[in-house]
DNA sequence: AATTATAATTGGAATAGTTCTTGATATCGC
DNA sequence: GCGATATCAAGAACTATTCCAATTATAATT
């Protein structure tokens, strides 16, 4: 009789350098869970849940993580307000929308050939390196 | 002989009230430095420049006086990234642009005729509430 | 495989921006 | 003017994040 696979979900394999930064197991453990949990979760919220496989990791190790992902651009840092930062591993173009009811954050994509400049007058010779886009609201329900 | 005006610009007029909110003295200069120096100052720039007016007035007061401000939709606080919360007196739905070689923030207006759902593939059912469009980038010269 | 050099991690202290608290002061409605 | 309410001032407290120094792990070299 094969035995049952466990309820977790696998492991989600990650090489030993993305993107020129190097893979520590506390690294890998950090981009894993972000990986696997697509909430937005804040540093403390990735230190709590890291924390079961990594029980010795400090929160200083976390930010310093979560710090050299977002330089090698292998995560992306999203502010709301001014709450804490929370990390997202999805790297396409795109905003999101801050659920004000749930605290729900929806990643929003835009439209397809959509050109930040076609629809925002810039000051002359801007050179867009970053882009931020943040919505607050509800859900109304259909 | 008429005596010659002084080179500081009248005091802009601030009516008792406004949006609900009644005009302290202190929420009065607040206000007014606002709508005077329209480069995005911090809670602790504004405190700074209202000292030579209210020589009395607490850094705290400075952010009681924008909270509320802000809360009667008076002003709109700019957030970038983690820095200080920035204050801004135009009300009109605009983004930022954040010179990273100057720090310089410039207003950024949607062109004519732009809707934000045109653009963006917003969750369904999503009623906006409040928009954050905030660019780094840098400037060429031209 | 041992040695050295470099990088990463840890835990706690420090920092910065903001909020909270408490007592004083001002303003409003009567 | 008088009590009720709102606002203010000063400093303490709080929170997210960063810094620091000592330890540990990894890489490079022999």
């Amino acid at each position: 009789m094969v035995s049952k696979a466990p309820e977790i979900s696998s492991d989600i394999e990650i090489p030993d350098e993305i993107s020129g930064l190097r893979m520590t197991a506390q690294r890998r453990e950090v981009y894993r869970l972000l990986q696997q949990e697509r909430n937005h979760p804040t540093a403390n919220e990735v230190f709590m849940r890291v924390k079961d496989r990594l029980p010795n990791i400090s929160l200083a190790t976390v930010y310093n993580c979560l710090e050299a992902l977002v330089q090698h651009g292998i995560i992306r840092q999203v502010n709301f307000e001014r709450e804490s930062s929370r990390y997202c591993p999805n790297l396409s173009e795109h905003g999101h929308f801050h659920d004000a009811t749930t605290g729900v954050i929806h990643d929003v994509d835009f439209k397809p050939g959509v050109n930040l400049a076609d629809v925002l007058n810039l000051p002359p010779g801007a050179v867009i390196e970053d882009v931020e886009i943040t919505l607050r609201g509800k859900l109304a329900s259909i």
